[in-house]
DNA sequence: ACTTAAAAATTGGTTGACCAATTATTGGTT
DNA sequence: AACCAATAATTGGTCAACCAATTTTTAAGT
């Protein structure tokens, strides 16, 4: 019966549009910064009205995919995070005890990416890699706070890891962990330095294939969310 | 300048409907399981257009906030915790499914279960599980098969682990797995006996506060999942 | 008073027309 | 050929009317 009821939910068009537009960005027809067919030519395409096309772009707007210009067009987001941010606690109020489980469960996350990035990196991740390590420590040389640079370093390791459960469930939770963290940190120049040697030791660990380094590395860069975390309650 | 952008966003009527109904249940007003005012109403009610409602309980209903029922109404799932089962559940159907990501993550998940319910549990705890255990062998000595209470028993481990978030996330995945992989397998007297220990041998290790005793009962009983799964590949 | 069927009202779903803002094209000038 | 202003086309945003399904109300029968 519940199986059932996901087949009928699977055939709503809107879902469809939605794998479909999916399918135009995974597949590179349409890359990051680039506009999406206007809506009028999708729904044409798709053979339904434009309010399915519309309902479908609102929704990969909440998950972060798209950016939707007024009067201009849709352009596809390059890391598909940005709307997530205080997604999980300012939209779904989240409890503290609660918070504190989001915490613990994204450093077991977490440090399971950097074990798999450093059993699964292949070359191609390791530049992609490296360009966002050296993006964050450009920007934190400057502003001693860098989130969007932090998280896309995150999601690079997660893609490495070639597990797409679980950068799925990464790109729910560390966005917002990452944001409340950072708001309330002292940045300044000691804990930026602290921050760039973290990130650049896991990305030692993940080229060693050193899969139990890479973890170990994940969990002392963790560590200082976790316990500021808790101190918070 | 983001500051900025912010600000305007929040201007937008769509995010303040989202803002406002949020509020409606969190303030109890509207409980979960009962339904929302009609959008003709809401519209009314806020001084808008019925597509702005519209598109607000749509991005709701992403964040599994909010359930719509055609031609009947739309239900409040719940905020906090309870809606974030529904999120990641939206958001894992954006990815194409890939069964040995889901299978990797699932044990993942359940060997930290494992290991938290060793460390957290208490005596309530251990009767639900124990509980949970008795209906699981009273099946499977019956039909060879249990998939209700094989789900039962590991619902009650995360449970015991205290972590919610880590519950939700083997809410999502977890069913679709063991149904799966029990349609599949052959269920006869040997494989029900064999399944029946290696849950024993969990809930024992559990029982005697052995966290790295329980990882490893847990594994044991997964292994058979994963090298399934990656057979089927 | 209770039950049942039919009618009416209400509900979310869908559509095409219109609106305001942006982009592309056209025509004129240097 | 290059530049600029005006015009036209295109874009996402908004709206009210209509549709199909569910719920509520009404009327008739027992």
């Amino acid at each position: 019966m519940l199986e059932n009821l996901n087949k009928i939910q699977l055939q709503n068009p809107v879902d469809q549009i939605i794998a479909q537009i999916r399918d135009l960005i995974i597949s590179g027809t349409v890359k990051p910064g680039e506009k999406l067919p206007p809506e009028r030519k999708l729904a044409e395409h798709f053979g339904v009205s434009r309010s399915h096309v519309r309902e479908a772009i609102s929704k990969l707007q909440v998950y972060g995919i798209l950016k939707v210009q007024p009067q201009s067009g849709t352009i596809v987001n390059g890391i598909g995070i940005v709307a997530l941010e205080g997604l999980i606690s300012n939209v779904l109020k989240i409890e503290k005890t609660d918070f504190n489980a989001l915490v613990d469960t994204r450093a077991l996350l977490e440090k399971e990416a950097a074990r798999l990035a450093a059993i699964n990196r292949n070359a191609d991740d390791l530049v992609e890699m490296h360009n966002a390590l050296e993006l964050f420590e450009k920007k934190m040389a400057k502003d001693h706070v860098a989130i969007e640079e932090d998280l896309l370093f995150h999601i690079k390791i997660a893609e490495a890891g070639k597990n797409s459960v679980l950068k799925s469930m990464m790109m729910i939770i560390t966005p917002d962990i990452v944001k409340s963290f950072t708001t309330l940190k002292v940045c300044n120049k000691d804990n930026a330095n602290k921050s760039i040697s973290q990130h650049r030791n896991i990305l030692e660990r993940i080229s060693a294939q050193d899969p139990e380094g890479a973890v170990e590395a994940m969990k002392v860069h963790l560590d200082e969310v976790i316990q500021f975390s808790k101190k918070k309650s």
